[in-house]
RNA sequence: CGGGACGUAGCUCAGCCUGGUAGAGCACUUGGUUUGGGACCAAGACGUCGCAGGUUCAAAUCCUGUCGUCCCGACCA
């Protein structure tokens, strides 16, 4: 390929509207365009290394028995109907209607087609395992579209289903698609590791996200540097010890703490309380009805969690500053700062606690009435809680749960997501199949994601230095660029570099040829923002003493006789290529 | 949807506070000189200053609205 008869339009200053290095890389590398926000124009770079990590996908993907189809990106809203995630999944689902006013959703994701495809082709159990994947774009429509392709209203996913007669099955199914992930982002040369994760909306009951360490991440993960315990923040526990009894008189006691509306405040004098010994009650509205959380007062809650045990959809905290949710405050007779679950907590009104405060007394909560306090509080004894559950987000230097070692947080970017989903989809959509023994059993599933074109960022935001992109060889959109510093057509420069071209392509090597009539520092300059891993300097300087230079993107320049040229770039490429085998 | 910032040439930005002539660098065109790390000289082309109202003799500049972009938050399969 020569370079003047590609696109690929780098630019020399950072456009203002791209914040991450990766997003800016993406656009002065000459990757892709921006039409509007969260919408990209592939241009020939991106979309070359875009369709090489695709073709290691599809790879892996057959290599561990999954079956590539294409499913309709335009879909019936009715499956969702049927799914009950017409409702749940609304915020992100783009609707369109057709001449007929006939409304049609845009696929953010293919549960409901490809279960509704089982649904009418799996029948027995002979059938089964079986897992289906396809690599298509999905439509989300992101409240905030952001950082290039990382959030887009329009991205590129790789998304496998399983389909199993047995729970057991299903973990095979799963444990092989959690092996092709390693694989997959190993030969992608991505540094990623899977976490546990919460399930979400997507429901389900076993899962864990692939996870590339970057302080552009907006995603937490808690690790253990001793056992390798990792977990999103939005599932990790800790192993700290329940909150310690004391001794405690006979009821709680009414104090008046004027004007007192923090934890903070009541931790000062006079009151003196630590925060570990108050409870900090919130008011949440979860689907509509309000509820009471309790958690400890040096804690935060944690609404993943909240959501995930509860099987609440909506949740929200209750705004006292919302007209719509007076009543909720005055139901209780207090606003919050005052607020507590020990009186006057109306009835039916659920009351969930955070599990490190069970057995704890002398605790100290507010009193359902503005301006008191009660301290002497037994959880057990005093309040009526509904249910128990670990509700409190980890903070960093806790002991793991696994070896009570010292718990770590860093940023992360989520590039895969591996699911045991279960039984939800294929129950709703009918997906049923018939046993050995004549009785029918839903199919037990599970779902497989892969952000294609997040992972193509994550990538750059991975592998680049202050000059520009540096490819992993795998991935990379060229993986030699020829640069002749003379483009002059009969001179010696060019004649090599279209002679070398020959022989690289022969062998299999996809090159560049830089035939541009450019000075050289904007040859070198562009070759190194877009990142190509070799590139192949001819100029008359070098050649007049019989030498080419190999200048790898990641290491110094090597010099080599012109006759040994080639034979040195095919042994630098199968050296670079066995560095991404995956194990 | 809340909070903040910003919309001026293809890109990066100045000008706006204090109203009166539309600017710089890069990129682009032509000519010349250069030619191993984003060249130099000269000439040239490129703008309804996001859009719509308003104030004013006069608006890029002040006011209102609107659309868009980016950031923080909420949300997120």
């Amino acid at each position: 390929m020569l370079w003047s008869q590609t696109f690929i339009p780098t630019l020399k200053e950072t456009p203002s509207d791209a914040e991450i290095v990766s997003h800016q890389l993406l656009l002065r590398a000459g990757l892709v365009r921006k039409l509007t926000g969260g919408l990209y124009t592939f241009l020939p770079m991106g979309l070359r290394t875009l369709r090489k990590i695709e073709q290691i996908i599809r790879e892996e993907m057959n290599r561990a028995g999954g079956i590539e189809v294409l499913m309709p990106a335009l879909q019936p809203p009715e499956i969702w109907q049927q799914s009950g995630r017409y409702e749940t999944a609304a915020g992100v689902l783009f609707k369109v209607r057709d001449s007929a006013k006939k409304e049609w959703v845009l696929g953010p994701t293919h549960e409901e087609v490809i279960t509704t495809l089982a649904a009418s082709e799996l029948n027995s159990y002979r059938q089964l395992p079986r897992n289906f994947y396809q690599i298509q774009t999905k439509f989300r429509d992101e409240i905030r579209p952001r950082f290039g392709l990382m959030r887009a209203k329009e991205f590129l996913m790789k998304d496998a289903y399983s389909f199993d007669a047995s729970d057991e099955g299903a973990m095979a199914s799963y444990g092989r698609m959690y092996d092709a992930y390693r694989r997959i982002f190993a030969r992608c040369g991505l540094q990623a590791f899977p976490v546990e994760a919460d399930t979400g909306v997507i429901g389900g009951s076993h899962s864990h996200e692939f996870m590339v360490p970057a302080e552009t991440g907006e995603n937490d993960v808690v690790y253990c540097e001793a056992c390798h315990y990792a977990a999103n923040i939005e599932k990790a526990t800790s192993g700290l010890p329940a909150t310690a009894p004391r001794e405690v008189g006979p009821e709680p006691e009414k104090f008046a703490t004027p004007g007192v509306v923090t934890i903070e405040a009541l931790a000062k004098a006079p009151y003196g309380v630590p925060a570990n010994r108050q409870i900090k009650t919130l008011v949440y509205v979860a689907d509509s009805r309000p509820v009471l959380i309790l958690v400890r007062g040096d804690d935060q809650l944690n609404e993943s969690k909240f959501m995930a045990r509860t099987g609440a959809v909506a949740v929200r905290p209750a705004d006292a500053k919302n007209a719509a949710d007076a009543e909720i405050f005055a139901a209780l007779g207090a606003l919050p700062g005052s607020l507590g679950a020990v009186r006057n907590v109306p009835a039916g009104w659920k009351v969930y606690a955070d599990a490190r405060l069970r057995g704890a007394n002398d605790m100290t909560t507010g009193a359902n009435e503005d301006g008191f306090h009660l301290k002497g509080v037994s959880m057990e004894r005093d309040i009526k809680v509904t249910e128990w559950f670990d509700l409190r987000t980890v903070k960093v230097g806790e002991p793991c749960p696994k070896c009570a070692q010292t718990l770590k947080i860093r940023r992360a970017i989520e590039v895969g997501h591996v699911f045991k989903l279960g039984t939800k989809y294929s129950e709703k959509l009918n997906a049923t199949f018939l046993a050995e023994d004549g009785s029918r059993h839903p199919a037990v599933m599970g779902c497989y994601g892969i952000g294609v074109t997040r992972t193509l960022q994550a990538v750059i935001e991975q592998c680049h230095d202050k000059d520009g992109i540096v490819w992993p060889l795998p991935v990379a959109p060229f993986q030699v660029c020829i640069t002749p510093l003379s483009v002059v057509p009969d001179g010696q420069p060019m004649t090599l570099a279209r002679q070398l071209s020959d022989e690289l392509t022969a062998a299999g090597i996809e090159v560049i040829l830089d035939d541009r009539d450019e000075r050289p520092g904007v040859k070198f300059k562009d070759s190194e923002l877009v990142g190509f891993p070799l590139r192949v300097n001819l100029g008359e300087k070098s050649l007049a003493k019989g030498e080419i230079e190999l200048k790898p993107r990641n290491g110094p320049v090597k010099l080599v006789p012109i006759a040994a040229a080639s034979a040195e770039v095919i042994a630098w490429f199968q050296a670079e290529k066995a560095k991404y085998q995956a194990a």
